[in-house]
DNA sequence: AAATCTATTATCCATTTGTATAATTTTAAA
DNA sequence: TTTAAAATTATACAAATGGATAATAGATTT
C-alpha cells in the first residue's frame, strides 16, 4: 500500500469561461484550497487554447457554452496543445449528447455547475492525479453507454431497471414523434393510427418513464437519451 | 431536477471479498471515517447478493475475482435486487476489457486496490450520491471507449444567445419550470401569481421561440440550452 | 411628457391531453 | 397449443392547454 505514484501537492489550473462573475468566483473559491493555484484564466476558446499551450498547466476547467468556438472543440485542441493536461467540463448542459461527446473529446471529468466547492476541490485533485469523474445528476448517461456484458455466464436478466429497456419499439417511436413536439394527432397520422392509438401509447410511455405529461416525458427522452 | 437532493451524511456500505486479511483491513480502514458505515460484509457473491438484498446499503465494495459467482455477474444481480445501491469495483485486474464489462455491468466505479484510504473515502461518498469514478490506472481505457465527436462545431453557440435574449428574466424563470415539467398551475403557484399570468408568459415564450407548443418550447430549451 | 416595454390579470372558447376501462387482433414465447 | 405480451381501436370525462383580445399599473427610454 506504499504510495509509489507521487502526489502533486499543488495543482495548477486554467479557467476557460466567459461569464466574468463565474470566473472569477471560481478562481476565488478555489484559491482557498492550499492544494489548488489558479494560474491564468481566459474568456474564450482562442484565449484559452494559447495560455494553456504556455502553461501547461495540470487541470483546464473548461465551459461548453462559449462564444466562438465552444467548449468541446477547444477540449480536442487542448488535448493537442498539452498532453499532459487534464481536462474537467464544468457547465450547465445536461444533456446526453453532450456528455458522451465531451468524454470522446477528451474531457476527463464532467461537473454541472451546482457541484459544492469542497466536491470540486476533491474532483480536481483526483483528475490531476488521472482519474476520470462524473457529476451525479449525468452520470447513468456515461454508465449507460458501455454495453451490458454478454459472456459473463448464464445470466438471467430479468427486468433491467434501465428506462429505454421498458419500451417497446413501438413506443419508441411514439416518443421519438413526441419529442419532436408532435400532436397525438400528428402522431396517429405519422404512424397511420387511430388517434387513441396514439393516446395509448403516450399513456403508457408516461407510465412507464415515471412522468406525469409528455413535457416531462421529452425532456427525461433527452437528458437520458432514450430517443 | 428541482428536487433537493440532499446528501447522506452516514453511507452505508457492504464489503463483499474473499480474502479476510482484506476484508477486515478494509472494514476497520474505512469505520475510522465517520460518513462510512460497515454495516455488513460477505466472503462469496451468493452470500454478498442476499445480504446487499436485505440491507439494502449505499454502496457496494465488490472484489472482482471471487470464488463461483464472479464480481461482474454479482454486480448485475446487485443492480437487480436493490435498485439504489451503487456498486465500486475494488480490484487488482487492470484488463481494459474488465474496466468496460464492468461499467456495463452498472458499476459506479472502478478502483484498484492500491488506493489511499483517503481517496477511496471520497470515493465513496461521491458515489453514494451518483456519481462515477474510474481509477486514474484504467481511466484512458474508459475514456477512450466514448468515440471522438465528428461534428464538433455544429454545436451551436451564436443562435443560443439570440433566443435567449428576446426571451425577458421573468420569461426565462417560467420557462425553466416549464422544463421542470411544471403545469400552468404549478407555475403560477411557484411564482406566487395567477395562473392566468403563467399562461401569458406561456404564451409569450411560445411566440418568441417560435414553436406551437410547451414540449417543443421545453425540447428547444434544452437543445439550445436557453434554460 | 409621451412612448414603449414588461408584468399582471381577466374572459371566452376550441382543442388537446391524460386517465380509466375494455374489447379485438396480432405477434411472440413457453 | 396454450399463454402472454403488444398493438390496435373505442368511449367517456375531467383537466389542462393555447389563442384571441384587452385592460391596468410600473418601469424605462426617448
Amino acid at each position: 500500500m506504499t504510495e509509489i505514484m507521487q502526489k502533486k501537492e499543488v495543482v495548477n489550473i486554467v479557467i476557460v469561461e466567459d461569464y466574468k462573475l463565474t470566473r472569477v468566483g471560481l478562481k476565488s473559491t478555489l484559491n482557498e484550497y492550499k492544494h489548488i493555484n489558479v494560474v491564468g484564466e481566459a474568456e474564450d476558446a482562442d484565449e484559452g487554447i494559447k495560455l494553456i499551450e504556455k502553461l501547461q498547466p495540470d487541470v483546464v476547467l473548461m465551459d461548453l457554452g462559449l462564444p466562438g468556438m465552444n467548449g468541446l472543440e477547444a477540449t480536442i485542441k487542448v488535448k493537442e496543445k498539452a498532453v499532459n493536461t487534464k481536462v474537467i467540463i464544468l457547465t450547465s448542459h445536461e444533456r446526453g449528447e453532450e456528455v458522451i461527446a465531451a468524454l470522446g473529446a477528451g474531457a476527463n471529468a464532467y461537473c454541472l455547475k451546482d457541484i459544492t466547492p469542497e466536491t470540486l476541490s476533491e474532483v480536481i485533485r483526483n483528475v490531476a492525479d488521472g482519474a476520470c469523474w462524473v457529476d451525479p445528476a449525468v452520470s447513468s448517461i456515461a454508465l449507460n453507454f458501455f454495453p451490458k456484458p454478454e459472456n459473463v455466464t448464464l445470466l438471467q436478466t430479468t427486468e433491467v431497471q434501465d428506462a429505454r429497456a421498458q419500451l417497446t419499439e413501438r413506443e419508441l417511436e411514439v416518443l421519438r414523434h413526441l419529442v419532436n413536439g408532435k400532436s397525438n394527432t400528428e402522431i396517429a397520422k405519422e404512424l397511420i393510427v387511430s388517434v387513441h392509438t396514439a393516446k395509448a401509447h403516450v399513456c403508457s410511455i408516461l407510465q412507464k418513464l415515471c412522468v406525469d405529461d409528455r413535457v416531462q416525458a421529452a425532456v427525461k427522452a433527452i437528458k437520458e437519451n432514450i430517443i
